[in-house]
RNA sequence: CGGGGUGUAGCGCAGCCUGGUAGCGCGCCUGCUUUGGGAGCAGGAUGUCGGGAGUUCAAAUCUCUCCACCCCGACCA
């Protein structure tokens, strides 16, 4: 490709609304344009990746067994209601009708048309177990697109949903895809981590999350170096200390802390380490008022609460103070006539801190037991770095990271509602169990980005690079010597089949420099009037510090060797 | 949806408070010079000031309204 007929079109300045490097860079690059809030258009370098990312997706799918089609886009909302999705989905889903009034959605997944097809399709457990997929554009109207494409509102998504006869071939599946996205991960260039997940809405049984690490990222990632252990810190277990709980040692006594709400500003005033102090989470559970702690210097994890407790929400000041006659900041368990949930950590300490349920007063020395009964313990904490991972090799790290790949077991959620069954050998019906997979394939080029940049701009992988080398020569348009050994060179390369970019763009040098490594090209070659003296070509890696030089007549051979390097 | 903010040239912004000839940088066009890291000089083009209504002799500026977009909060690839 001629980078004078490619339509290279680069910017020095960015919409002030850009908040990721990688949304910057998209935009700088000129891989993207933005048409609406969300909804983008992939301009020539930004689609040459994304082909390239959907190229290594579709072969590792089809290696791995599963078979390829492509259903509508657009989808009838009957199917949606016998699902029970039409009323599910809510806003994210995108209604409209037709002209005939008829009420129609755009695709935000497929699992309604997919199961149409194998409960017309797979009659029989002769034809079990079948994996389809597609790469598709998708679109959910989510409530605050965000990042670029990142978290786009349409977006293109592989997604892949399979039907077994029996559990067992589902996990067998299950493990298969798992291995099939650790290898497309790793093709693609990029360093992720596969995490235990939360199954949310889907549903089902088993899933994992794979992450493409940025310290950018909106996930955050428990993990213990010592052993396998990985997992989203929403699911993430809290153990219980190692240490029981010690025996009282210290009196209850009020202590007057006026204008200290905050655990931090209590600790402060007292002098004692904030390990020392609870926090009280008020909620309301249905009608009920709930209080829940945690030990001051942790947070609450809304999921596992969720888990416990039920659907909640956080209680207003009002319902506080009619639970318990006193405004947030003071509030404890001491006295309080309300269902009490306590972290594990919270359940193990003695002479802790707390609110007095008075304005302006804190308790210290308080004992479970003694002083307030003995809560319900539950683990209600996110955890923390060095906290002791749950198989109890090693401690924890915490990691950021992007989603990008989602695996679940559904099981026979949507088997059972769409009726989707096949036959046994005794000829007896029997629900589909079923398995979905997905890759957000235009998230993928953004988290690469966000994973790979520097002060120059995008410093891309080689599989999923718009270009995986490019050709600079200087002068080409001054020098009918230098235009000759670079077109020579470029038709030796391309037939060699290595995807090149030919700078043929009448431009100064720094300009041309500036744009091959904003646009992150990995390897890039000069050719010059002064090489071609010499009888040598200047070659550097994006990541490079400086160029080194390389005969002229074995450069398609010295490209090949740093290829097999890099 | 709730809270905060912004709409002025293709992009980034100033001007608005205190009403009176619409500006700067980048980019774009022309010419000359320059040519190994986003060139220099000279000249030039480009605006329904987000839309509508109102106040006023006069509105980018004040008021109302609608629209769009962005940022902060309750789970998605």
């Amino acid at each position: 490709m001629r980078s004078s007929r490619h339509f290279i079109s680069t910017i020095k300045e960015v919409p002030a609304d850009a908040e990721l490097v990688s949304h910057k860079l998209m935009l700088r690059a000129g891989m993207i344009r933005r048409l609406a809030a969300g909804i983008y258009t992939w301009m020539p370098v930004g689609l040459r990746v994304v082909r390239k990312i959907e190229a290594i997706v579709r072969e590792e799918m089809n290696r791995a067994g599963a078979t390829e089609l492509s259903m509508p886009v657009v989808q009838p909302a009957e199917l949606w209601r016998e699902s029970g999705r039409w009323d599910a989905y809510g806003p994210e889903l995108l209604r409209f009708k037709d002209r005939h009034e008829r009420d129609f959605i755009i695709q935000p997944t497929s699992e309604e048309v997919i199961t149409e097809i194998a409960r017309a399709e797979l009659r029989s457990y002769r034809k079990l177990p079948v994996h389809f997929y597609q790469i598709q554009t998708k679109f959910r109207d989510e409530r605050r697109p965000r990042f670029g494409v990142m978290r786009g509102r349409e977006f293109i998504m592989k997604d892949g949903y399979s039907f077994h006869a029996d559990y067992e071939s589902l996990e067998r599946e299950y493990r298969n895809m798992y291995d099939t996205y650790t290898r497309i991960f790793t093709r693609l260039g990029l360093k992720f981590r596969a995490v235990a997940a939360d199954t949310g809405a889907i549903g089902g049984t088993g899933s994992h999350e794979f992450q493409v690490l940025a310290d950018s990222g909106e996930d955050a990632i428990a993990w213990a170096p010592d052993s396998d252990y990985a997992a989203n810190l929403e699911l993430a277990e809290a153990v219980s200390p190692a240490e029981k709980r010690k025996a009282p040692g210290e009196a209850m006594q009020k202590i007057a802390t006026p204008g200290k709400s905050t655990c931090e500003d209590v600790a402060a005033l007292l002098q004692l380490p904030l390990q020392r102090t609870i926090k009280a989470l008020a909620v309301m559970q249905d009608k009920e008022f709930v209080l829940a702690f945690v030990r001051g210097d942790h947070s609450l994890n809304e999921i596992k609460t969720q888990k416990f407790l039920g659907t909640f929400r956080f209680a207003s000041e009002t319902e506080i103070r009619t639970a318990l006659a006193c405004k947030p900041g003071y509030i404890g368990p001491v006295g309080a006539k309300t269902r009490i949930v306590a972290d594990r950590t919270v359940a193990a300490m003695a002479d802790f801190v707390c609110g007095a349920n008075e304005e302006g007063f804190h308790l210290t020395g308080v004992n479970w037991s003694r002083d307030a009964g003995e809560p319900e313990v539950a683990d209600i904490r996110n955890i923390r770095e060095g906290d002791p991972s749950p198989d109890g090799k090693g401690t924890l790290k915490i990691l950021r990271g992007i989603e990008v790949g989602h695996i679940f077991q559904l099981r026979t959620k949507y088997s059972e509602a769409l009726k989707a069954t096949y036959l046994d050998a005794k000829g007896r019906p029997q629900p589909m169990e079923m398995g979905c997979y997905g890759i957000g394939i235009t998230r993928i080029a953004a988290a690469a980005i966000e994973q790979n940049h520097d002060e120059r701009g995008i410093v891309f992988p080689r599989p999923i690079a718009p270009f995986e080398a490019c050709l600079v020569p200087l002068g080409m348009h001054k020098n009918a010597a230098v235009r000759e050994a670079a077109e020579k060179l470029y038709a030796e390369l391309l037939a060699a089949g290595i995807d090149v970019l030919l700078e043929d763009r009448d431009e100064r040098p720094g300009v041309l420099f500036a744009d091959m490594d904003l646009l992150g090209i990995p390897h890039r070659l000069v050719l010059s009037e002064r090489g071609l003296a010499a009888g040598t070509i200047e070659y550097k890696g994006r990541t490079q510090a400086a160029a080194e030089n390389a005969p002229l007549g074995s450069t398609l051979q010295f490209l090949k060797d740093k290829f097999a390097t890099a």
